[in-house]
Formats: structure tokens, C-alpha cells, sequence
DNA sequence: TTCTTTGTTCCGGA
DNA sequence: GTCCGGAACAAAGA
């Protein structure tokens, strides 16, 4: 059995079926192992905060290990397909490109935006258009490009969107290597929470001054289409 | 009690 | 028909 990933998605591959994992916001999987018979009590599942009333599936794996679906929300969801040609999954068809995929990139973004009136902000969050981005870092992307959540899309100069192209990538890869972002209850595979939350630039900031040496701005927060969205009211235009 | 958080879906209006 | 944005939805904690 293959694990691989797709935008938010983990994909586990069966031998005649495919299991679709989101973790939703605060969905994780725990292995609780067994040695000799006795469950090893590692620090990861039993020390840290993950309550055991949030544990929801528990998978019995053929090696005696027990894989657990934990999940405070519960926003996260499993989709089971009968079908294992991973691209006749409309499903998965829709999604946009993944945001490191040299698919993403300026001619890309130009034709996509060219028919299209949506805000940047929307269209960063279109999942049909790259998927794999979330709120903070369409927040955190933005912010570094310059530019403010509700340029329409189509008037952004060429120059600008290379720009927000490379600082998407960016973002991306700087949370990536810290070990993801977050918020409140998320927790990495290792069960901490992330050292990106720490690196925020606008997100969370409201009231706050601007983060960009050399600007005196504060920082704003609006909501569109209902998510917050935080920019800087001086250098992002 | 109300608000916030997330990604997705649905629906009315243009 | 298509595009857009807002509302709704899931659950729980502050």
C-alpha cells in the first residue's frame, strides 16, 4: 500500500480502491505500537495535549499497530473510491495545479486571469486554480508581493503576478521547512505545533504596525467572503 | 449566547 | 451558461 498526496489531500492506494484523507483543520493520525504484546506509550501520543475523546476511526494494521484518526473539529473527511485510476477521480481532476508544479507559472496565471473578475484573494483561495493554499498563506503571500486582497485579478501587472508567483513559493517552502504553521490546535507529525506561526508577517496581526522595515502602516483586517484577511494599509495597494 | 476557525458546496444575482 | 461572492455547514473552545 502507497500513501501520496494530492493538493490537501492524502491518497492511501488499495489494491482496488482509493482512500481520499482531508484533514480538515485539525485532523491527525496517531500509531499507538505494540511490542511483545504491551502498547510502547510514546511521548507522541500519550504526552501531549491529543485528547482520546477526539479519536474517531481507529485502523487495525496488519502489523498489530493501531493507526488513529484524532480530530478536534472534525472538518476533516474520508472519501472512499471504488475506482484506482487515479485520474478518472473527477474529484481530483478539478484541482488546480500544485503551487511548486512548473505548471504554475506566468503564462499560466495570466491566461487563467485573463476571462476573470474575481479579487486575488478569492482567486488565490480557488482551489481550481492552485491548489494547496490556505488563508494564512494567500494572507502571507500577498503581503509580501505588495499587493492588496481585492485588486481584481485581471488588473494585475505582469511584473506583480512573477512576483506573487515566487513569494507563493516562497511562503511555501519557508513554513514547509519550519515544520508547517499554525494555529492553536495543530500539531505536526512530531506533535508540535509548528514553528512558521511565530513568522507571520500580517495574519493575526491586526492593529499591529506593519512588519516591512521602512513602512509605518498598521495593519488592517477585513473579511472577504468570509475569511479573514489581514493587510498592511500603507504598502499593500 | 455568540464568535471564530477551516475547506467545500450551494445559491441568488449579474 | 458562466462567473462571482456571500452564506451555510461541520464541532468545539473561548
Amino acid at each position: 500500500m502507497r500513501i501520496s498526496r494530492r493538493s490537501k489531500y492524502l491518497i492511501f492506494h488499495f489494491k482496488d480502491k482509493l482512500l481520499l484523507v482531508h484533514l480538515g483543520m485539525s485532523g491527525k493520525f496517531l500509531i499507538k505500537r505494540k511490542k511483545n504484546n504491551m502498547i510502547i506509550k510514546t511521548s507522541f501520543y500519550y504526552d501531549l495535549n491529543i485528547l482520546p475523546q477526539h479519536n474517531h476511526i481507529h485502523f487495525i494494521l496488519s502489523n498489530g499497530c493501531t493507526l488513529i484518526y484524532n480530530d478536534v473539529r472534525r472538518f476533516g473527511f474520508f472519501l472512499i473510491f471504488e475506482n484506482t485510476k487515479f485520474n478518472k477521480i473527477v474529484f481530483l481532476k478539478k484541482l488546480g495545479p500544485e503551487p511548486f508544479s512548473n505548471m504554475f507559472n506566468i503564462k499560466y496565471f495570466e491566461k487563467f486571469v485573463k476571462t476573470r473578475k474575481k479579487n486575488i484573494k478569492n482567486l488565490l483561495m480557488d482551489q481550481t486554480f492552485v491548489s494547496g493554499l490556505g488563508n494564512i498563506y494567500v494572507n502571507e503571500a500577498l503581503f509580501l508581493s505588495k499587493i492588496h486582497p481585492l485588486t481584481q485579478c485581471n488588473s494585475l501587472k505582469n511584473k506583480s503576478m512573477k512576483n506573487l508567483i515566487s513569494n507563493i513559493k516562497k511562503i511555501l517552502k519557508i513554513s514547509i521547512n519550519r515544520g508547517g504553521s499554525l494555529i492553536k490546535d495543530f500539531k505536526n507529525i512530531h506533535g508540535t505545533s509548528g514553528s512558521f506561526q511565530g513568522l507571520f508577517n500580517v495574519y493575526g496581526r491586526e492593529n499591529k504596525n506593519c512588519s516591512r522595515i521602512s513602512c509605518n502602516g498598521k495593519i488592517k483586517k477585513i473579511s472577504i467572503s468570509n475569511r479573514s484577511s489581514f493587510y498592511c494599509t500603507s504598502c499593500q495597494y
